[in-house]
DNA sequence: ATTTAAATAT
DNA sequence: CATATTTAAA
């Protein structure tokens, strides 16, 4: 019996950055309009694993979601959707038309602040819409918070329901009872383990090295959710990252 | 091919 | 709003 070192935890609590800090990230790659704009991405020679903007063909959506509460277009959601073709005629440009949400990414900031936001609220308001406007994160929908609150759910109980299996140690957590104890701070968000944060391309982790207290952030601050894309030579594939915004 | 996370449907 | 099912990414 030998106590389990909640290593990866500490590490895990320890590379959470402030919001503050995780602003300095974003254009990891060039403009996308940019590019487009100087037709670059054919003359690459190596194959850098840095790619551009250059994806044409990308899966088909099902159009059930139209944007469908799309309130604010702030958001810089650079959908490089114009496909050159070159066609012939007609040119002109109006692909923005369809713009079908991708895939959002929850990074492990993000997650943070659901965490903190349904601490704060309490099992009793802890639902999706709540969440959601506690978060005030712009570009999230309330279907976001959904899905992860559910997933969020599953989780908590699984670590309770398994107590006794010797898996990761032994921190109980409160389940969903009347207990509208604020354990605001980071319970045990350990579900994005082996993967939820996002590795953008080669390029380094915008939030890699920081050390940050286990400090949880009172208040809520807003965040704008810009969209960034990359590609594998096989397929066009586009993920959300969110920003820290002024808001 | 498997696993996990997000989206979508009920 | 909660849960289940489906779909896509890693």
């Amino acid at each position: 019996m030998r106590e389990e070192t909640p290593n990866w935890l500490v590490r895990w609590e320890e590379e959470l950055p402030s919001p503050e800090e995780l602003i300095p990230i974003s254009q990891t790659l060039i403009t996308p309009h940019l590019a487009l704009a100087f037709q670059i991405g054919s003359h690459n020679n190596h194959s850098s694993p840095k790619r551009t903007v250059a994806m044409y063909h990308q899966k088909l959506q099902p159009a059930a979601t139209p944007t469908p509460t799309m309130m604010n277009s702030d958001f810089a959601v650079d959908s490089s959707t114009d496909l050159g073709s070159g066609g012939g005629g007609g040119g002109g440009e109006e692909p923005a038309r369809t713009l079908k949400r991708p895939r959002l990414v929850w990074t492990p900031q993000l997650h943070k602040r659901f965490v903190d936001a349904v601490g704060h609220l309490g099992i009793k308001n802890a639902v999706p819409k709540t969440i959601m406007q506690l978060m005030s994160v712009e570009g999230l929908t309330r279907e976001n918070v959904a899905s992860h609150l559910q997933k969020y759910r599953l989780y908590l109980r699984r670590m309770q329901g398994g107590n006794g299996n010797g898996v990761s140690g032994g921190h109980v957590i409160v389940s969903d009872s009347a207990t509208d104890r604020l354990f605001a701070s980071s319970p045990v968000p350990a579900h994005l383990l082996s993967h939820e944060y996002l590795m953008p391309s080669p390029l380094m982790n915008p939030y890699l090295g920081k050390h940050v207290v286990t400090q949880q952030n009172h208040v809520v601050r807003n965040l704008r959710y810009e969209g960034s894309e990359y590609g594998n030579g096989d397929g066009g594939r586009k993920v959300l990252k969110l920003f820290p915004a002024g808001n």
